[in-house]
DNA sequence: TATTGTTATACTCTATAACTATA
DNA sequence: TATAGTTATAGAGTATAACAATA
């Protein structure tokens, strides 16, 4: 009983999700690289980020950003431009064909999704994505509370 | 308009899942290898599978559920045994220390989760969940109804 | 001395193809 | 001939550590 069953069915679910994305990945078109989608649709959003802001944002070590965006670069889909206020960084922006090819593979991957979705309502297409925007916030803040704890500890790594 | 935007935010939120995934692996209390925690909880639940039923209820290549599965079985967590009425397959189940093991790796996880989530109400937990069951229901729907258009035309290999 | 970013290295996960042994 | 499974190999993706340049 208690939230901590719900939690383990919930777990399942999640990591069950792999396969889902997995299943998008493999369908969208061969010929576009699928390397660095993900980060193709987040500059397409946010516009310019330094390479320490789209680590944090995709949560993963700095090294694999800066490999992922050195890859961008190399297709000709982003470059840098140097930051006025800090020369040890630049800043990265998507060139237009990088950002014709973010619009591209977005369109391709709306079209399997919305194929598979085909007999939802838009209300549970959209419960579904609050409940995840909301999944994502409560662990960026389980995050900051729990490296708040292990700066006061000592050092000791947290949980 | 209509559910093809909707489809679009969904995407970006599926996307990122993956660093939620990540984030919940990374706190599991190391020691514990993290290798096959899926499908130690797989094992767990439906008992004895053969190597293909896993790779199906993973989505991935046989190659790939045939490494895990020889993963487990040389921490000796699963032990293979004959099936009477093909040689050519083996079922794959936990043993006791398998189990264990599943046991312990769900739980913490499951702590990760609750920590994360401790000022969500049960309801919405298990709307999250239903909802994400329902998500790996429709993809399933698809791939059956996809490989049913191209074995019409041709004759390939069954779901 | 701390921070931003890159590179080298290694490990995990996955897919493809070639192979075996049964059916 | 087809199917269940294994192994070899290659390609993404990620983490750690050592490093360079700047603050």
């Amino acid at each position: 009983m208690g939230p901590q069953d719900h939690c383990g069915e919930l777990l399942l679910q999640l990591s069950s999700t792999g396969s889902v994305i997995r299943a998008v990945k493999r369908e969208l078109r061969p010929g576009a690289p699928r390397g660095g989608f993900a980060l193709l649709g987040m500059l397409s959003r946010c516009g310019d980020l330094r390479v320490g802001e789209v680590a944090e944002l995709f949560e993963v070590d700095m090294s694999v950003a800066s490999r992922h965006v050195a890859d961008l670069e190399e297709h000709g889909w982003a470059e840098r431009t140097p930051n006025p206020h800090d020369r040890r960084s630049w800043y990265v922006r998507l060139t237009p064909a990088g950002e014709r090819m973010a619009q591209q593979r977005l369109a391709q991957a709306r079209e399997v999704l919305a194929d598979a979705l085909e007999d939802w309502s838009d209300a549970d297409i959209a419960a579904l994505t609050d409940l995840l925007a909301r999944l994502r916030t409560s662990f960026d803040a389980r995050r900051v509370r729990t490296s708040d704890l292990s700066r006061t500890a000592s050092g000791a790594k947290g949980l």
